[in-house]
DNA sequence: GTAGGCCTTCCCATTACTGGAAGGTCAAGC
DNA sequence: GCTTGACCTTCCAGTAATGGGAAGGCCTAC
C-alpha cells in the first residue's frame, strides 16, 4: 500500500506519516521503486497514532503507548499510568487556560470598546488594573 | 538599567527580554561598554508585555497590543477586538481539551490497571473501543 | 512521448523561547 | 596590578510536531 492510501484510510497527512518514520514510530517496508510499502500492522499502527494524538498524548507517549500495545506481557498498570499523567497534564492545561479566560472576559466586558478614553484592557496589561 | 535588574522587576528571564529586543517589541539603549540600558519606558513596556504572555496573548497579539498601548489616539475597540479573538481560541482550546478529557478520564477509569489481560485505553487507541 | 499525478529526499519555516559556548566588562579583594 | 566571579555580549543550536516547497524519479494513460 503506497503513502498515499495509507494517509487516506489513517487520517494522517503523508508527510506526517514520513516524519512518523523518520523518528522510527513505523517501519514500513519498501518496494523496488523506493516507495514505502506499507502492510496491514503499518496501517494498524498509524490509526493507533493518529487516535492517541488526537487526545493530546505527545509523540513519546505514543511511542510508550505503541510498545505498551506491541508488548504481549504488557500490564495495563503502565498504560493506565501514562493516561493519568496526561489526564492530570490536561487538566492542569485547563485550570490555566480557565483562569486566562475569567480575567480576560472579566476585561473585555468592562471595556466599552469605543473611541472613549480609558480601557480596561491596557490598562491592566500595563499594570494598572 | 542592567538587563538582569529589568528581569527581575518584570519577571521576564533575560534571555526572553534579549528575545524580544531580536524581534523589535523593544529597544533599549546601549552603554559604552556595549550593555543594554533599559529606560522605564522600556521597563513599562516588558511588564506589560510579561503580563499579556501570561494571559495567552501570542507575541503578535503582544506587538499589535502595545501598539495600541502607545497610539494615543487608539480606539479602545481595537483593543477589544484583539482581545475577543483571543478569547475565542482561549474557549476553543478549552472545548477541544475538555472533550479529551472527558474520554479519556472514561477509558482511565474502566482499566482496572493490574496484570488481567484487556486494557480499554489500548483498544480505544487500537480502534476497536 | 508526454502529461499528470503520484512518489522520493532535502532543507527551511513555524512559536516562543531555552541552553550553552566563547568571550568582553566590572567591582571587590589581596 | 592581578585575579576571581558575577555580570554582560553575540551567536549557534535545539525544542514539538509538523507544513511548505523545491528538485527530481516513477507510473499510467492517452
Amino acid at each position: 500500500m503506497n503513502i498515499g492510501e495509507v494517509a487516506e484510510q489513517s487520517g494522517l497527512p503523508a508527510k506526517t506519516i514520513r516524519y512518523y518514520e523518520d523518528i522510527g514510530l513505523v517501519r514500513p517496508a519498501r518496494g523496488e521503486n523506493g516507495y514505502r510499502a506499507f502492510g496491514e500492522t503499518d496501517v494498524h499502527k498509524l490509526v493507533f497514532l493518529a487516535r492517541a494524538r488526537s487526545l493530546g498524548f505527545t509523540i513519546e507517549d505514543c511511542r510508550a503507548l505503541l510498545a505498551l500495545y506491541e508488548d504481549r506481557a504488557r500490564a495495563s498498570a503502565d498504560v493506565k499510568q501514562v493516561a493519568q499523567e496526561h489526564l492530570g497534564s490536561i487538566e492542569r492545561k485547563i485550570t490555566e487556560l480557565q483562569a486566562m479566560h475569567a480575567t480576560l472576559s472579566d476585561l473585555v466586558h468592562r471595556c466599552h470598546g469605543d473611541d472613549r478614553p480609558g480601557c480596561p484592557i491596557l490598562e491592566d496589561l500595563a499594570g494598572r488594573g
